[in-house]
DNA sequence: TATTGTTATACTCTATAACTATA
DNA sequence: TATAGTTATAGAGTATAACAATA
């Protein structure tokens, strides 16, 4: 089954020719891959991987203001507050208009929403990490560093995402 | 300016914690980098990304089922018809039904399709080959070279987007 | 019966601007 | 005046199913 997709994937390559050498093109392939993927194994949790990069920021970052969230996730204002909207209602996040700046929003998660994230995280680390298929181990982490750095992040990260569920 | 971004990027990073170690992030907020260029260099072409591959598709291969395109390109059939719709009543495109089988459609470019795609392909060659900051060269190319293969692509691509447009 | 393409509908994500309430 | 968030609206892309014509 899977490697009939495969097959596919390869008679259809010589349609492409140049296509195949596009960073643009490959990045978008690569990124229906890992979502089509994160749709099958995490599917049971209900949340797309937009929602989930929110839960895991906030969590990791307490009292996180929402503009600045959406800034560092690229996720655009308006659809930030639908779906911190959203969070609130399913019980998952808190809102708290702070104090000393009345205009702003600080997002927390909620004692259920910690449950939720901290069953979710394993869950996630295990399926990122099956993502290897079909690079080798060292390929693998070569792509995500070559990837860090396009980004403009550090080449080493500040932490790893196995420090979410994996420790305790 | 560039390096205010880059600023960011960066100070935002510690809220990001694991994430930036997630395959999927690291390929969205890549392609959200590319596709961002992408508008700025080529906006002038009124052309989005998908519609730049499937006019280069066509142009290479003249008479391709449009079912076949949209599975090579991954665009879901009703997506196709309207997008190939579209560039038949813009005048770049033909639809022919075979005789052979009158369910099919059959796309060529048109003779002003032709000089459009001749015209776009080195501009889309430059803008290409612009995205390797900040990587080196030898960086971009493992790259690539590691997004063809996690992508089941072969890893020396039959023909280079070069081709396309350099020589005459 | 199965396949190719089309139509219709709905939903997500994005883009934009106008709006509010604060600062 | 500027900023943080909200609301409203429109558009692209996707997902899905029902459909017509043809095989």
């Amino acid at each position: 089954m899977m490697a009939q997709v495969e097959q596919e994937q390869r008679d259809q390559e010589p349609l492409l020719a140049g296509l195949t050498d596009s960073l643009g093109f490959l990045l978008r392939m690569a990124q229906l891959r890992v979502f089509g993927s994160f749709f099958e194994t995490l599917g049971q949790f209900n949340l797309k991987p937009g929602e989930f990069s929110v839960l895991v920021v906030i969590g990791q970052n307490a009292g996180v203001r929402q503009g600045l969230l959406a800034n560092a996730l690229r996720i655009k204002p308006a659809h930030m507050t639908k779906m911190v909207r959203n969070f609130e209602t399913r019980g998952l996040v808190t809102r708290t208009v702070p104090e000393d700046d009345r205009r702003a929003v600080e997002l927390c998660l909620s004692d259920e929403g910690d449950r939720y994230v901290t069953e979710l995280a394993p869950n996630f680390y295990e399926f990122d990490r099956a993502q290897q298929d079909p690079l080798t181990k060292e390929e693998m982490e070569t792509l995500r560093r070559l990837l860090r750095k396009f980004n403009r992040y550090s080449e080493r990260p500040s932490a790893t995402l196995y420090d979410l569920g994996g420790g305790k």
